[in-house]
DNA sequence: AGCTGCGGGACAATATCTGTCCACGCCATA
DNA sequence: TATGGCGTGGACAGATATTGTCCCGCAGCT
């Protein structure tokens, strides 16, 4: 990586073709077959410097166009592949998860370039890294709890399957959340048992219960073994939310909202709402991974990028030192600006 | 390195401007303070081109200008060591030494980019080169013969001394040859004894003696310890000529080098003419280095650089297995042309 | 004192880049 | 089977950079 250094100084110019180059070579891997300006819009390039460097990369056997528009060849996947480490070390991104991983306290820190919030690609990516780690850090016989959300089911989305056989088992981490069966814990939980090859076991608790009901409905057989399960769990893969936006897609009444944000929450994760200095506010009524063997756990993943959920990430971050973080690069450098605001 | 060969597909421009502001660099640290005018004389650049480039490198903070034209700066002279084996992969050297090394079958082979006859940088180089080998393989005790000629007087010169100090004999291996002071075995035999740390003894024969006056010459009590040393020598250093131009700088009579040449004379060293497959064709009437005793030598370290050597490179080669060249990159791709065309 | 070679300013000529057309092919849909 | 949408690739004028040159004032050298 040296050697890329010395080509900042003595090159910049290419730095920024390599940059331009690259970028364009990931979106249509992402987007294939895409046409050259919808490429241009994504990218925010101007459209005839797209086309150049589409021609170029032509050329050069990384793409491939017909009428359709362009795909990305084997050459051009691999070519990629090896770019993606040079292209984080021109954004600085080994220094940013250093500095983060400090900052924060945690085990390790994982960040993508740019902000999953504008490109599905950072996410994508987010996914595919994520999965990587959780395959580095499971171990036989894990019990593996799951939470639900678009960001998980994203990871779940790009988890690159093998042919190893795992026995583990997923798990829901919560009971209740969600309309939509694709972000749902329990469906991700499935996909996660899939792809990484284990099982899964479902948890049905409806939202809003009332207190009886609850009670009842936890003497259920099933619901019992999972709930078992959870209070046995290894390890958590789950997901970070902002207070306010996942108190409102849980359809809280505003009065609720309103006061969950006057006292200062601004973290939600696995069911439980949380300040800035990671202090629990409330906890939303259902069953499942309490805050205490949260706490507990040895080996936990957690996934969240865009700048908004900087806020959320510090609170969640104060909670377990054993974390392993996976984000992006906007919400780092937002968490290190408000850190950097606050001394 | 593969960083490298990625840029090169993904970036090609980015290798051509890394080239120029190598070369611009390059030129300036061998010959500063020096204008922009003759700079790019020199390298054969359009003046403005060089000019853009320049004020370039200034903001970088690699080379400095005042009224009395430019200069490298520390930075610079760091940027280019670290430069220096880019450029390299840049140019297939590490390839290319790969491919001569097998083809002459010898112990070592090391080039260097460029032509030793059209730039005095790159001799000047090769000089340092030799000067890092040199300092590798010699040992204290060892007797280290020298021959004259141009190419060792600019490796004597380029010798980058270190404040080691050895036990080392420098001698020059043959008597005769040379008119100028700066580039006969004597003199470069002190200089490099200044430069390594080491002794060094003379050997005064004058050219196109008498066999009578030989023998007696032999008689003389300095000369007799000095070919002493010669028949002990454990390392020899030195350049190989074409035996055409060889022939003629001894100002041998007409008839004589054109029986030479008629005879498939290619190379000279040491006094000895060789035709290509490495057969001895005559050999200078003085005193010195035997060919057996070349034959059997452990260490040899062979200089010779420019594409009109390349025959002679060839013919020496075949002599010593053990020997190491360090050459540039016009002889070594001049003798993979003869050898692919003579198969 | 006169000459040479230095950096740097200036500027017209030229090449390259940029933005925007359009023609035409293929798909999906109606 | 017509049609709208999205694709490529060709074309080209206007905007921008690059390039080749010349000149100026200055300091060192002879």
């Amino acid at each position: 990586m040296e050697v890329l250094d010395l080509i900042k100084t003595i090159a910049p110019e290419a730095i920024k073709i390599l940059e331009e180059r690259y970028l364009i070579l990931r979106t249509i891997l992402y987007n294939q077959p895409i046409g050259r300006r919808s490429l241009s819009d994504i990218l925010g390039f101007k459209e005839r410097a797209v086309r150049d460097q589409v021609v170029f990369l032509r050329n050069q056997g990384l793409l491939k166009i017909d009428f359709m528009g362009m795909y990305i060849t084997d050459e051009g996947i691999k070519t990629l592949e090896s770019l993606n480490p040079i292209y984080n070390h021109i954004k600085g991104i080994p220094e940013l998860e250093v500095k983060l991983k400090k900052l924060l306290n945690i085990r390790k820190v994982s960040i993508l370039p740019g902000n999953s919030k504008d490109s599905g690609m950072v996410l994508r990516d987010m996914g595919k890294i994520t999965s990587k780690i959780i395959k580095n850090i499971i171990n036989n016989g894990d019990i593996v709890g799951i939470t639900g959300g678009s960001t998980m089911a994203a990871v779940a989305e790009e988890f690159v399957p093998d042919k190893i056989k795992r026995d583990v088992i997923f798990i829901p981490a919560r009971g209740g959340l969600g309309r939509n069966v694709e972000t749902q814990a329990n469906s991700i939980a499935a996909t996660f048992a899939k792809k990484l090859g284990g099982t899964y076991r479902l948890l049905f608790v409806p939202d809003g219960l009332e207190k009886e009901a609850l009670e009842y409905i936890i003497k259920n057989e099933d619901i019992k073994e999972s709930l078992n399960l959870i209070d046995n769990m290894d390890m958590l893969i789950f997901g970070i939310g902002r207070a306010d936006t996942m108190a409102k897609r849980r359809n809280l009444p505003p009065e609720r909202v309103e006061e969950l944000i006057s006292r200062g929450a601004v973290a939600e994760a696995f069911g439980h709402y949380f300040d800035i200095n990671g202090k629990e506010i409330w906890e939303y009524k259902t069953v499942g991974l309490s805050l205490n063997k949260f706490k507990k756990l040895n080996n936990v993943v957690a996934v969240a990028g865009g700048a908004e959920k900087a806020e959320a990430i510090i609170a969640i971050a104060t909670l377990n030192e054993n974390m392993v973080l996976i984000t992006d690069e906007a919400a780092a450098r937002k968490i290190l600006k408000l850190v950097d605001n606050a001394t």
